[in-house]
RNA sequence: GCCGGAGUGGCGGAAUGGCAGACGCGACGGAUUCAAAAUCCGUUGCCCGCAAGGGCGUGUGGGUUCAAGUCCCACCUCCGGCACCA
């Protein structure tokens, strides 16, 4: 240190900024610079950060552990926004406070760096995605850096880079080779995928297929939203009304073959597992809708041929009845019948027509030539409409009668079956049976289109009413009338199943997911298809070797969409298209991933991000997980929950598996948000409803209404990064919306200036210490100020509540302020406490006061009990409840020590003087009240 | 429609059932200055009052309690999520 001490009393001069550590010195001198200069040091304190690892994580935790993880950010071209720093400004500062507290804290960042965006701008530029994503990064990057984030560099991924997509793909690989075991509730490997006889006995590819059938990555043929003007399949949220969100070019739903996971298969595990989590009821719930487990029954319901007697009707049924009987409920609906799912099998006798998707097999089957056209045109308008559409808007009823019926299966009469687009195909069994009577959605229907209305179900108190959804007792309902729905439902359960003509089911509003994308920007999936002769695809799949992987994405110069929904990988040149293997042709897959496929396993990664043998090394996971603390969105945990559990479970069935069982419940859980801090802020806080929805959308309205982006760097240039981290976290609670103020970031600037002038003396030329500043012990009065504002610091860190916290340092600030004794180690211990929330500045001053760097690093203060209690407090008194007076009595006063010292205070006394005191409330330490009568 | 969450000064927001409005912004006053900026020190919920003092105040209406922003019931408003899942 290279001080140069003038006198006893008089200003200590500085002519290096630091410390006397050569090897420390930031570089060449800066002219004196006595005002608090954020675009000086700032960059300074950055550089020497990156210079000496300071947050560089070990490879495996030491004693106590924390995993501060930040929402992995998508690298746009518009760069960081101010909603982007809050949540990781509030990571930052638990991040540096964990680690000056000893703690081994591992906190990375990287860049979900696959998506549309990129895809978009190389369509109109012809810039190839991978350039606009490296220079999205570096933009990301330097703004991070700039912001001073304490992550440690060296862990950066990217899903875009060959080395990341390797193991998305070897991931992918895993899921293929995976089949859930229902049993077992755990995933398997296909091998191990037992073979029923009938399946073995006809042969080798109906083994294979069989296992197709089972695995967790499947094909299937799922309708999208493909808008032929624009050459592109859309997200459902980029249709409206039928019509493209750009452009407002028609969209039409069409099938086409796709890449699905079945995360169904998980659904009860899933829903299981909620229950031994340790989250709060609000989520647990969120999570339980959204899988949306139900349980009913499935009935099948007789087609008679078409154009038949009635006499032949019914004798076809009467054969069709005895075969179920004998030969039990099919697996899979045979075409004779149309099957239904419903929760209420009590209601069976109110049927009075069915309703199926407009997307239904048999739909083409069951319309009659006179209703050919009517259908045709309804489900053809059907087809425009996206998901969102259907379910959207005001519920309105449409549909169109097919022509034809089918049999009641309890009372043999017929049905008619009509198509509507309120039913949808994706869910139950794509048809359903309508009860008027007692379902809301079908009463509309039946209203609408004049059908019957019969009443089954009567509520066990009140009158009976036309629509009635609830529970009661069954009417008009052959044998079963009188039975209440608790036991009809069981009833008619077993009745329908001994008869085979229906049984227990149970469905989940939670979807398989559509896995792969028809863009060039994405994973392309390590999966080959064989070829005939010919060149076609004779639907042999093969998917490659873990060591064939990457596959990496062909080099394209047109990234544009084709006439058809074929994805652009199709027009790769052949060298990359085609494949020989074992003396076979194969065309590769040429749909690429979803953006989610990469990013819901980063967490992993980022704990051994460079290991070339394994995604993560099973010891480093082991040690690191579960993440300790994650301030981000609820739809990402959503998400990275389930699909991290999901590869999770192939993952360990692929490898034998090193997670035992009995420690599955807290492992899988791999977004689980443990520290109690966490806990006591409750859904307030980390666990807010969908957060990430909340975040977006907050700087969307920032910008919006504010007619302009704020900028981030702008922020910074104008009033320095710690001050913008400050604002963030000082205008309010975490989990709330907060408009964005500019004049609020002067207002925390401010408190800096003085946090700076606590230290130096800006009348100086030169950067010069405060005369105040001296070796002195602190006074009690001091230690009392300090100590309690380190104690409130502390706690408001632990609950995330750093509103508070700053608020209490401004307050030590005022104080500090008019001190003409400022005792270095009461200022040393400050800007340690500082150092969490404003990292450069404290670095600044912690060496301007003659400490060895880095205060990142250095402990943090113990909090002294004895200086948080004062000898006497001032405690109020009230008369009815009403405050009257304050009267100071000693700390440790005893209850009726305060009510006498209360009661002898003049103007209590002059108060209570003629009335009569009924009773005194008197409680140590905080109040007196005296209740009176008169 | 269903499920959450929230309503506190001019504004952002504090407040284990025990002094409502911490802290900051804004505003006002003072010191400093030739003057201003900056800085430092004050005042600042509303109403009545020269003052001492008093009254009213946490979306609305009830309730529990010696005591309610905080707990209970009903309602209003806003925000978020889910939403034809049979």
């Amino acid at each position: 240190m290279l001080l140069c001490v003038v006198g006893a009393s008089a200003p200590i001069r500085i002519s290096g900024l630091l410390t006397d550590q050569p090897e420390l010195s930031p570089g060449p001198l800066i002219e004196p610079m006595p005002k608090y200069d954020p675009a000086l040091i700032e960059p300074k304190w950055q550089a020497w950060w990156a210079e000496h690892d300071t947050f560089r994580s070990p490879r495996l935790p030491a004693g106590r552990k924390a995993y501060i993880l930040d929402m992995f950010p998508y690298p746009s071209g518009d760069g960081l926004h101010v909603g982007h720093p809050e949540g990781y400004t509030a990571t930052d500062i638990v991040s540096r406070f964990e680690r000056m507290r000893g703690t081994s804290v591992i906190h990375p960042m990287g860049f979900d760096a696959f998506g549309l965006p990129a895809e978009e701008h190389a369509i109109r530029t012809g810039t190839p995605p991978r350039e606009s994503t490296e220079r999205n990064i570096a933009t990301f990057r330097r703004q991070l850096q700039m912001l001073g984030f304490s992550y440690d560099w060296s862990r950066e991924i990217a899903t875009t880079d060959p080395s990341y997509v390797r193991w998305t793909q070897w991931i992918f690989l895993v899921l293929y080779d995976t089949w859930f075991d229902r049993e077992q509730q755990r995933g398997r490997p296909i091998a191990e995928l037992p073979i029923p006889d009938v399946v073995k006995d006809a042969g080798e590819a109906a083994v294979a297929a069989y296992r197709d059938s089972r695995r967790l990555a499947y094909q299937s043929e799922a309708p999208v939203n493909w808008c032929p003007a624009l050459g592109t399949v859309l997200a459902n949220e980029e249709v409206i009304g039928g019509v493209s969100e750009r452009g407002g070019h028609p969209v039409v739903r069409l099938p086409l073959r796709q890449w699905m996971l079945r995360i169904t298969s998980y659904a009860d595990r899933l829903e299981q597992e909620l229950d031994s989590l340790d989250w709060p009821d609000s989520i647990k719930k969120l999570q339980r809708d959204w899988i949306g487990r139900s349980t009913g029954a499935e009935v099948d319901f007789f087609l008679p041929a078409a154009g038949a007697t009635e006499a032949a009707v019914a004798e076809a049924y009467g054969q069709w009845k005895q075969n179920r009987a004998a030969g039990g409920y099919p697996e899979e609906p045979p075409g004779d019948v149309l099957r239904i799912y419903t929760t209420r099998p009590d209601t069976l006798y109110g049927v009075t027509c069915m309703v199926i998707a407009p997307e239904h097999p048999l739909r083409v089957r069951l319309t009659t030539a006179d209703s050919a056209a009517a259908v045709e045109a309804y489900c053809e308008a059907a087809s425009h409409k996206s998901d969102l559409d259907r379910t959207d808007l005001a519920h309105e009823k449409t549909g169109v009668f097919t022509g034809s019926h089918c049999i009641h299966p309890l009372t043999g009469q017929p049905v008619p079956i009509w198509v509507a687009d309120y039913v949808l195909a994706s869910y139950g069994t794509g048809a359903i049976m309508s009860v008027p009577a007692h379902d809301d959605r079908d009463y509309e229907f039946a209203n609408t289109f004049g059908l019957e209305i019969i009443t089954v179900v009567e509520p066990l108190v009140g009158e009976s009413t036309a629509l009635f959804s609830g529970r009661g007792r069954a009417v008009a309902s052959g044998p079963y009338t009188g039975l209440t729905t608790e036991e009809f439902i069981p009833q008619v359960g077993a009745d329908l199943e001994a008869a085979g003509l229906g049984r227990p089911a149970v469905n989940y509003k939670l979807r398989d997911w559509l896995f792969s994308r028809q863009r060039f920007w994405g994973e392309p999936f390590p999966i080959l298809h064989e070829l005939d002769d010919a060149g076609e695809p004779t639907g042999v799949i093969r998917p490659l070797e873990p060591a064939d992987l990457p596959v990496p994405l062909p080099e394209l110069t047109d990234f544009r969409p084709g006439q058809t929904p074929d994805p652009p990988l199709s027009r790769a040149g052949d060298d990359w298209l085609f494949v020989e293997r074992d003396g076979k042709r194969y065309r590769r897959e040429t749909n690429t991933m979803p953006q989610w496929a990469g990013s819901c396993w980063y967490y992993l990664r980022f704990l051994d991000p460079t290991n070339d043998e394994r995604f993560i090394d099973p010891a480093i996971e082991q040690a690191w997980m579960p993440v300790d603390l994650y301030v981000g969105g609820g739809r990402l945990v959503n998400q990275g929950m389930i699909l991290g559990e999901m590869e999770f479970t192939g993952y360990r069935a692929a490898t034998g598996g090193w997670v035992s069982a009995g420690e599955q419940g807290a492992a899988d859980a791999a977004m689980k948000i443990a520290p109690d801090q966490v806990e006591k802020q409750g859904e307030h806080f980390v666990l807010r409803d969908a957060p990430q929805v909340r975040v977006e959308s907050r700087a969307y309205k920032m910008s919006k209404s504010r007619g302009n982006v704020v900028n981030p760097d702008q922020i910074v240039r104008e009033f320095g990064a710690d001050a913008l981290r400050l604002y963030e976290m000082f205008m309010g609670p975490l989990e709330a919306t907060k408009p964005w103020s500019t004049a609020g970031v002067g207002g925390v600037r401010t408190f800096l200036d003085r946090c700076w002038r606590l230290v130096v003396d800006e009348n100086e030329d030169s950067l010069t210490l405060a005369a105040q500043v001296t070796d002195a012990e602190p006074t009690d009065e001091q230690q009392r100020a300090f100590h309690r504002m380190l104690a409130k610091v502390t706690a408001d860190i632990e609950s995330l509540s750093f509103n508070t916290a700053i608020a209490k340092m401004m307050e030590f600030v005022n104080f500090a302020t008019p001190q003409q004794q400022r005792p270095r180690k009461m200022l040393g211990g400050f800007v340690t406490v500082l150092a969490a929330f404003a990292p450069h500045l404290a670095e600044e001053l912690w060496s301007l006061l003659g400490f060895a760097a880095p205060v990142s690093l250095a402990a943090w203060p113990e909090v002294e009990a004895c200086w948080l209690y004062d000898q006497t407090v001032e405690i109020p008194v009230q008369i009815q409840g009403k405050l009257r007076a304050r009267v100071v009595v000693p700390a440790d006063a005893d209850a009726a020590t305060i009510e006498a010292a209360a009661a002898a205070e003049p103007k209590i006394a002059a108060l209570l003087a003629g009335k009569q005191v009924i009773k005194v409330i008197a409680v140590p330490g905080r109040m007196v009240n005296f209740v009176v009568k008169g």
